[in-house]
DNA sequence: CTTGACTCTGCACGAGGTTGCACGAATATT
DNA sequence: AATATTCGTGCAACCTCGTGCAGAGTCAAG
């Protein structure tokens, strides 16, 4: 076997497995654990996994934390969340992208009307287990933990198959040039998808991420229908949204 | 187990549990006490822990979330779900049913090593949010709010596309003669199915689920590869379920 | 074909990390 | 105050690590 062969299976069971022991490894390859350990070091130089004692773990322990963001869950979100959940009518299907903007706005849902949530975040999912009125429909897929939203060709393709009324995008950044950004590649294709597929865009900005950007680009700003951003901005930074043509809505 | 695999799991049972028990962590961990000890005084030298006379707490101030979450899964639940954790092997495929049973086995599941979890529930997905080593597939479809599981033909298509290594089915009696059923037919269609598809079938029992039948049949009972039952049961109750070819285990 | 440079591998050895045990000190519990 | 845990330390046994070295194999130039 060649050597670069060994080390991609030593990846590969490090990814199948979440742990490489080198005395272990060094039975199963027929070899001594001295070549493991030097492979070992090998791709720990570079960066491929964490070298410990007695073996290696994955590379990246865990992408800074999503609870964390989670709570500092504030008012200025749930007034946006409010003012989101008004542009909903009857009957309509509304698709609630993942993270905080977009859960204030499943608390703020009308409860007085049936309409139909889909989503493609279990989080968002159960905040609607006691809503009284809302049809939920649930996309699945490869679950991205960082962000906690199913991905991948699954859920793209569920996606395809729906044409929504209103999608409710969450993004970190707004700039009038750079559009709207996210900080990872492969939730801002399937970002991006959604909107394809849905009618009106609508997204909710807090001042922080107003003319941001992130590393990966989404869609230009003139895709939005509405952006609804805090109350209090002053004019002059929302007119080049509202020279793209999307209405501003202040909450 | 490496040492430093073993050292984020203590800091993940922190997390979980907000406490450490010198003593149990010993036992779980079958160590001697030193080894705890050791490992504790490391972590708290790196300021990721805080040491007290019998174990170890948070660093930081607690969130009050652990200790309401924690209580509403039964003592007897959880044994079972710790025993039922017990039969996955690295690199296996499990799909979790929805239901109470099935979350303590979310949160009993191993942290040592990766496999594959997939479920049709988003409360059972949003459980495993920081688990660090298991790969989490969503199932979607129309979300059944009654008990929070995605159903409907987009459920069963997918999870027509999975050959899963074990299935942990969540029902709400189980009976020789009368096999095992649940409340709601839509449920039970979705439940039959998914055992189907996976190559064994596993259920969690409670004294009050066992020679009881509910409206809707799932599925004989010897189509169950292993039953897991509470510890206690008279033997002569669990003989006719060994007699149809079934493994039972008491936690 | 030979030679020399290079890589890969296994072995030997000393250094250092990890664990369980023993013992006395420190700390709860009653 | 008496008793039972728990703690820290030193120690021995064992495992793992890195390094130097030698043998085997590969490759290309002479």
């Amino acid at each position: 076997m060649l050597t670069s062969q060994r080390k991609d299976l030593i990846l590969d069971m490090l990814r199948r497995e979440g742990q490489i022991i080198a005395k272990r490894a060094a039975e199963q390859f027929s070899l001594s654990e001295d070549t493991i350990r030097r492979d070992l070091r090998d791709l720990a130089a570079e960066g491929l996994l964490r070298r410990v004692h007695g073996g290696a773990l994955p590379a990246s322990p865990e992408l800074p934390d999503f609870t964390a963001r989670r709570s500092v869950s504030s008012d200025v979100k749930a007034r946006l969340g409010v003012q989101a959940a008004g542009l909903i009518r009857p009957g309509q299907t509304v698709f609630l992208d993942g993270g905080t903007s977009t859960a204030a706005i499943a608390q703020a849902l009308p409860r007085d009307f049936a309409f139909t949530v889909a989503t493609h975040s279990p989080t968002i999912a159960g905040e609607l287990e006691h809503h009284p009125t809302a049809e939920v429909i649930l996309i699945g897929g490869r679950l991205y933990k960082h962000s906690m939203v199913a991905t991948g060709a699954a859920a793209i393709e569920q996606i395809a198959r729906m044409r929504p009324d209103l999608f409710f995008l969450g993004v970190t950044a707004a700039h009038p040039a750079r559009g709207l950004s996210t900080g990872d590649f492969e939730e801002a294709a399937i970002k991006r998808h959604i909107a394809a597929c849905s009618a009106e865009t609508v997204t909710l900005l807090t001042a922080d991420k107003l003319d941001a950007a992130s590393p990966h680009a989404i869609m230009s700003a003139s895709a939005l229908s509405c952006m609804i951003v805090q109350d209090g901005i002053p004019e002059e930074r929302l007119t080049p949204y509202r020279a793209l043509g999307v209405t501003v809505i202040e909450a």
